[in-house]
DNA sequence: CCAATTAATGAGTATGCACTCACCGAGCAA
DNA sequence: TTGCTCGGTGAGTGCATACTCATTAATTGG
């Protein structure tokens, strides 16, 4: 790679490390395209060099995060025997990439359609490895008592309203929850589908 | 009044019902005022003769609902003395007026602050009433197993989050639902303050 | 070393929006 | 009837913002 391509590069990773951390404190429909430049320290023009507009700079950013996420949750399903461990450090996982994600699912409901919908088709993803923890889940009978990150109860709006119809029980004094197995089909229904 | 007010007051009138009507179904930010005036059947630039800016237009029509709601909630609280069937009386109503107010809290993270300010305020008037709703449940020491409807998931994040805080028991054959009491002072704590 | 390439610039354009104001005409008081 | 009042009108203004393009300057290949 010579000089001027390394040096394209570099400014196309300093605008989406910029986008990414204004993004998040301000939200995407609050943030100007201008401050985004401003704050990778180039000329408002120069970000359009890179990216043909704010749409795909959004979705860029999303394939981006989703991507590193997706890497995480699969290495930690196939080490992960332990179902209880497993959702919990899923949880974890989830919690880290918190501040892009819900602010994207924060504002969802407010966007034009186009990137409405290529937004959801990618949330499609994350209920495909919440269905395989679901899965190892069943297989095992028992899942532990964990609460789903508030920030995330939007976007997982559905999967938390399931998540509260659970039987529980008290096994060596400490409260263990259960599906209902009546659940457990709809559940899966509702994860895997979508697209 | 003569047929100039009446005619100013119908004015006015058609211009809440359209406001409403359109916020609900394209949501407040999505919502230019020129097209609040187009379904109002009046010009653009008379809607700014009744409403001096949008945002005014918006805290209006939030009065107006909260001011129905809480004349409706205020009659049931003093009518019924039987928490499950309080309780369950009072989502209906709150599911009734739910297409104003969710469109509302889906948004408000959008909001300029001044906005947001004010319909924060507002929001406590809904969170008095649950208190009361909480204190006979409190001395009643019994909840009913009640969905929060989704949809307000959002407005009521803090309070869905401790509504998931409950012990079940099983009495007569129906889950029955009581608060942790450790969970009660906390949750009237944080139902009552905010401003 | 020179000409071609190309990343970067930032003033400029197009658009959409909230809000204004000079003007109009129906209703009112005399 | 007459002149005034005032609600209504809609073209116009100012502003924010996404996006463009003629120009500049650094880098490259020959």
């Amino acid at each position: 790679m010579n000089k001027r391509q390394a040096q394209k590069q570099f400014t196309r990773e300093k605008i989406i490390a910029a986008a990414k951390q204004i993004f998040i404190e301000k939200g995407i429909i609050n943030t100007a395209t201008s401050q985004i430049a401003e704050a990778a320290g180039i000329a408002h023009g120069t970000l359009f060099l890179h990216f043909p507009n704010k749409d795909s700079l959004v979705v860029e950013l999303l394939d981006a995060e989703l991507s590193k996420f997706s890497n995480n949750i699969k290495q930690l399903i196939v080490e992960t025997a332990d179902v209880n461990i497993l959702l919990s450090q899923y949880l974890d996982i989830i919690q880290a990439e918190e501040g892009f994600f819900s602010s994207l699912a924060r504002e969802l409901p407010n966007y034009k359609d186009e990137l409405r919908r290529k937004i959801l088709f990618r949330e499609s993803l994350i209920r495909e490895h919440f269905h395989q923890v679901i899965e190892k889940g069943i297989e095992q009978n028992i899942y532990a008592q964990v609460d789903i990150p508030s920030a995330l109860t939007f976007l997982f709006g559905t999967i938390n309203y399931y998540l509260s119809l659970k039987t529980s029980f008290v096994q060596q004094g400490s409260v263990i929850e259960k599906f209902k197995p009546s659940i457990i089909k709809t559940m899966k229904d509702l994860l895997l589908p979508v697209q």
